[in-house]
This record gives C-alpha cells, sequence and structure tokens, in this order.
DNA sequence: ATACGAACATACACAGCGTATGTCTCCAAC
DNA sequence: GTTGGAGACATACGCTGTGTATGTTCGTAT
C-alpha cells in the first residue's frame, strides 16, 4: 500500500504541502480577501504557475484547507466522544473538545469567520454537511432517540446547535490569546446551562 | 423643522434614495460580491459617478442599505416589545416580531447572509452593536434582573442569543416562500424551548 | 449677468484573478 | 545515451472591477 513514488512526485507533492501550509498562514492572518496568490507562492519561493497548477482556482485553494482543518478536528471530537458511553456524556466531552479545539486561532479564524465568506454561505453549508453540522445532527438524533432529548424537528435544532457552537467558536477566535481560556470555559457553563434547560428528564 | 429644500437638493435627495434602492435590491439578489457598481448606477440611468459622490466606497454604499433594513426592524421589534408588561412575555414577543420579519427575503439575505462577508465579521459586530446585538443585551440583561435568568456571565449568554436568533433568520432567509411559514413555526418552537429551558422558576 | 459650487459624467491607474502559452526536467523505452 | 513525451512549473496577457482624478453641466446666490 506504499507505491514508491518517483521523484518528481515526491517534489510535487511537497510543493502542494507548502502551497497548503502557506496558503494556511495567510489565510489565518490576512483572511481570504486580502491573501493574494501571488503572495501564497512567494511564500514558498515560486510563482502562482505552481498554485494554478496544483488547484483550480484561489476558492478551492482555500477548501482544501479548510478540509484539512475541519476533518482533523472531526477526527479528535469523535474520538473523545467514542470514549463516553453514556449519548449525553458523549455529547458533553464532544463539545467540551470543540471548544479546546476552536482555542487555536487558525482553525477559529479559517473555518468559522474565513470560511463563510470565501466559499459563501451555501458552498459552506455544503462543506460543513461533511463535518460539523453533519456530525451534530446524528448526535442530536441520537439524543432524540434515547430519549434525552424532545422530538422538535430536526432541522432547526441541530441548525440552531451549528449556530451556538459557531458563535462560540467565533468568540474564541477572536479573544486574545490571554483571556482564551477565560472565555473558553465561560462559554462552556452557558453552553451547558442552555442544553441541559433543553434537556428532557430521562424516563 | 421642514427647512424647504431646493431644487438641486430634493432631485440630489432622490436619486441619492434610488441609488440605495437599487442598491438594496441588487445585494439582495446577487450579493454584494457579484454587484458592480456599474449595475447599480446604470439601473437608475446613472454611472458610477453618481454613486461615489453619494457614497465613498462599495461598503459605505452597503452599510447605508444594512442601516436602512435594521432600523426598520429594530422599531418594529421595539414597538411590538413596548405592549408588553411582564419581561419575559416582551422578550417573547419581540422574538415571534423577529421571525415574521425575517420572512422578508431582502431582510434575511442582506443583514443575515451578506452583511457579514461585505463587512468582515468585526464592523459587521461593530454595526449590530447599535442594532440587534445592543437590544438582545439589554434584554437579556433585563431578564437577569428581573430574575428570569441565571446570572451567567453576560457577553456569552448575549452572544450565543443573537447567533440562535441568526441561525433562524439564515434559515428563513434561505427557505422558498411556500415553506416560510413553515419554518419560521419550527423556529419559533425550538427557540421558545430552548429559552424556557434556559428560564429560572420566578421566586 | 455672472461666478461659484454642488451634482454628476468621463477617463485613467492599478490590483488581482484566470488562462494561454512557453520552458525545463525527469523518466521510460529503444 | 539519446529521444519522445508528459508532468511541473514559469511567463505573459486579457479582463473585470474598484477607486481616483479630472472634466462638464446646471441650479442658485449676489
Amino acid at each position: 500500500m506504499s507505491p514508491v513514488k518517483s521523484r518528481r512526485e515526491q517534489y510535487s507533492d511537497e510543493t502542494r504541502a507548502a502551497l497548503l501550509d502557506a496558503a494556511t498562514r495567510r489565510f489565518a492572518e490576512h483572511g481570504f480577501a486580502k491573501t493574494s496568490l501571488e503572495d501564497v507562492a512567494t511564500d514558498i519561493r515560486a510563482t502562482r504557475g505552481a498554485v494554478y497548477h496544483h488547484f483550480p482556482n484561489k476558492t478551492a485553494l482555500f477548501e482544501a484547507v479548510f478540509h484539512e482543518l475541519e476533518s482533523e478536528m472531526i477526527r479528535r471530537v469523535t474520538e473523545v466522544a467514542a470514549g463516553e458511553t453514556d449519548p449525553w456524556q458523549a455529547a458533553m466531552s464532544a463539545v467540551r473538545q470543540f471548544l479546546d479545539g476552536s482555542c487555536d486561532p487558525v482553525y477559529g479564524r479559517i473555518v468559522w469567520q474565513e470560511a463563510p465568506i470565501a466559499l459563501g454561505w451555501r458552498r459552506w453549508r455544503e462543506c460543513e454537511e461533511k463535518y460539523a453540522y453533519g456530525l451534530i445532527e446524528q448526535t442530536i438524533q441520537s439524543l432524540m432517540e434515547s430519549g434525552d432529548m424532545p422530538d422538535l424537528p430536526l432541522e432547526p435544532v441541530s441548525h440552531i446547535t451549528f449556530h451556538i457552537l459557531g458563535a462560540a467558536g467565533m468568540a474564541l477566535a477572536e479573544a486574545p490569546p490571554d483571556e482564551k481560556t477565560r472565555v473558553r470555559d465561560e462559554y462552556a457553563r452557558a453552553i451547558r446551562h442552555i442544553l441541559n434547560g433543553a434537556r428532557l428528564p430521562r424516563t
């Protein structure tokens, strides 16, 4: 399963990775609009030609960055949740892990602040179906099935939950580094309180 | 208080209003990025010169549109809330009125979808301080003071509430016209349930 | 009657994306 | 080992759209 790569292929992979890396930093620091592909290219001592060789356009490059960050986040969150047996506890751990991960300014800025701008709401939502939104929906559903939550329409509840977590993610992205833990704990409390309120007493 | 306007001033006011009107429709239909000032100008049989005479730049034109829509919404919401005596009832009526108003696709698209993109999150938030966010914060505070809500940190709670309402506003903006009332009612139920959960029993 | 300034139109500079084309170099086959 | 081909980039250009600088018209005050 490890097809020995040719020298050329290896070089190509490395520049692609370097492009992703540089783009990640640029997007996180200056935002999507104010990042020119020229900058990204020169960062790795290449030209825009290299960028357009590896990615069809600017938004595709951004999407690649987005996918990397988001899939890593999902991996960690599901890992933590899988460690719990009780559905409600699993959800709470997932939230906690999400808030922890959102303290990373790169993640917060790119996924919660820049992505909707860069991809547009619709496309962003489409992408998130695979990641956060999809995970939230299935978690909520399992909570409804286990009797932890009332049988409200799934769509609005997941959508609202998505935005509640988004609010926290954005707040954490904006918070100065030395206040992140305080902000994280405040939001954790507030979210826990809200979710507990929405909870049903187990029958 | 009605300083009789000169002919010139009247003409000027009219073109300004026409620009705002055309821009509103363009922004609502095609979004901020895909609306060129050329289009807006030709819509009212003028040139980009007129636009740049009345507004310093593209985002300023958008902000003007945004302010119009948002101040009108706030006017209606506060009006409705003022009709209630009980703080909690006032808040619920305000939510209801907000959801009603959000069924207008122009409002939803511009205020909740395009505004963060056009102005950037930070500026958007700054603008909203005057409108929705400010109103929410003071409402929450009054609910905490009246003992309807627990004394959690104000900032995260208002922020989250803001995003909960935003989720509803966006969903309504996206929903096809013939489903808007259904979606509105679903979100109304979900939000009511969430807020009721967060509520404290009156002492 | 005229001069001045507001309200717009016209013209230009510049940035940034996307695309078309060129060049180099690795690799394979003979 | 040289040659053909293709992948990996670089170079060059066109185009769109913003912002600005300059020109023109036309009310209005004096």
